[in-house]
DNA sequence: TTGTATGCGTTATCAA
DNA sequence: TTGATAACGCATACAA
């Protein structure tokens, strides 16, 4: 059994006073019995009831953290910057992996709660935004990430994905690429109509016409990346087609198979650039040129703004831009430093 | 400030036991009064302090979680299966990611036991086996994923993976490969000389030669499977190959593209097996047959297993082997479907 | 410099 | 069927 407070105040004829005093490095103890209570402390392998603690001083030192799926390649990184984050802060994570589901969603909100979070980090669906209405009246503290709310009613970290867009985009123009397609999420998926958004910008200040037909709409998988990217060069009998942005990693892998199988070549026949840096760009073949999002950055971020709203015990409302970073590897043609031109220059 | 159950107490006029009985369902509360107070506490929206509850009942409904990386591609699926499991049978997760560090690791071990969770889930380096042994002394509930200590003294959950090198080789085989290099990660690394001890159980059984040249030992990336199988296609001038098991996906997906960029086709000029069936094996093209590890699985037999130990309150020093199963895509010439012949028959 | 007494929110024991 | 009270392990106001 575990050793409690009064067993080494006991074992050291002191009162559970004097040894919460050196527990908490209190001042107003003699050095004397400090070095007795550690002492015992030591002898009897005594280490603190937090919760106890936590019941008194009414903060847990816990922060919830709940995403809908640790699976996708956009949270693990983001999971190790709270947690080592946090940690660094004195605080434990608590996780819940809700698998999209809204009902599971509000249990861990309840569950994180009657468990006397001090603060929830989450990534939810736009659907259950009464859920963090709530929490905001009460001024329990919460931030929000990757997705902003359109009311954002809480504090809110998300990715610049309309710069993003912009940025892959100009890199191709910059690089000499004109006939650019783009494989979207589509609207419904905020990033990727954000970063639709970007592309489009990029072509316009570039003088490039925005064209429908370049425009092709995957979902979150591979395949449609395959599917998406064979349809692109069908069109390309027709028209000539330099390049392409791709909305996420997982699409470019297909968007690979479909350009490989074809027996065309990368960066050599067609660039390709994509977005959020996750492990499959450094593992296709050329490596895959992206945008990184920081992930392990945003965590941090995170629990710094978390911890601010705690302290502070009012809500932020903060809402945070978190600017993307170009990673070059070797999908994208360069202009300068490649020997041959590429195909639009022909 | 949440209410608590005093308050609800003095609104319903009833004592806060009363309360209590019917916040734990008890049966002697007469019906008129466990509604009014269940009235009462929707209107007042109270919610039980868990960590109160925890304090007189010495269980905090926790468990804790801890891992080397989550960003390792072992880990999500099995962290999911552990959060979802537990959360069925009333439990939260605690999470730690140690990158790797012993001093994180203890570090952890003594913070999760401060904050009083019923029990820990770990995967360890081999080197912090004593705190485990002190773990064990306590009868402290531990189970130990991935990783089988030489003296197990905690319960264990790890892949039989001598069994699923021993498939994976005896696919190869059956389906008329006889020339198979392997490419490991080495003796130091536990999984790998047990899949290295498994092909080298089934080539033996088979009556094919185990040749050292064949076996190249690789890390834990995509760059060292990358340069292995480079050397292992350069042997081909001189001797066949027919086929490669590599030991996991992440330098399976090197292999490719070494195999790939000399202009050879996988399955027709080469086959290639590999292990763990991660994300990546699926965005492969073509997609990788490997053997899959059960992670979610891994996880739920996980939690079990500890809530058994939890409540049996004594350490069952099980040893859990996993089995692993093949996962049949289109990376290896099959002889019965395929139409012309592999290599090595030609 | 040290100790006594009270309370944090809950459950459990016992009596009414 | 109900309620007063002690206890869980700790921190703290106050007294000594």
């Amino acid at each position: 059994m575990a050793s409690t407070i009064k067993d080494i105040a006991e074992y050291a004829k002191v009162s559970i006073t004097t040894v919460s005093r050196v527990l908490n490095n209190r001042p107003d103890v003699k050095e004397e019995t400090r070095k007795l209570v550690n002492d015992t402390i030591k002898k009897l392998g005594y280490s603190p009831n937090i919760v106890a603690r936590g019941l008194v001083l009414k903060r847990s030192n816990i922060i919830g953290f709940i995403i809908p799926d640790i699976t996708n390649p956009s949270f693990p990184e983001l999971a190790r910057g709270i947690v080592n984050k946090a940690r660094s802060h004195g605080f434990s994570v608590m996780f819940y992996d809700t698998n999209h589901d809204q009902k599971v969603e509000k249990e861990a909100i309840r569950l994180l709660r009657s468990k006397q979070v001090d603060g929830i980090i989450l990534s939810f669906n736009e659907a259950n935004k009464d859920e963090l209405e709530k929490l905001r009246e009460e001024h329990f503290p919460v931030v929000q990430i990757y997705r902003k709310s359109e009311k954002s009613c809480v504090s809110t970290i998300a990715l610049d994905n309309v710069k993003s867009g912009y940025t892959a985009t100009k890199y191709l123009i910059e690089n000499g690429h004109r006939i650019i397609g783009h494989i979207t999420t589509g609207e419904q998926v905020q990033s990727g109509s954000e970063r639709l958004k970007g592309y489009r910008m990029a072509l316009i200040e570039a003088g490039i016409a925005y064209r429908e037909e370049l425009i092709r709409v995957g979902a979150n998988d591979t395949e449609s990346g395959y599917s998406c990217m064979g349809e692109l060069l069908a069109l390309r009998k027709s028209s000539a087609l330099d390049a392409v942005f791709v909305s996420h990693d997982t699409m470019a892998a297909g968007a690979y198979d479909a350009i490989l199988s074809s027996g065309l070549r990368i960066p050599a026949d067609i660039s390709i650039i994509s977005h959020d840096n996750n492990p499959i760009s450094r593992q296709l073949f050329p490596k895959l040129t992206t945008m990184d999002t920081l992930k392990y950055r945003l965590g941090e971020i995170g629990v710094e703004l978390l911890i601010k709203e705690m302290v502070l015990g009012i809500p932020q409302n903060r809402e945070i831009l978190q600017e993307c970073v170009l990673i070059e590897r070797n999908s994208v043609w360069k202009r300068d430093t490649m020997s041959s031109a590429p195909l639009s220059d022909i």
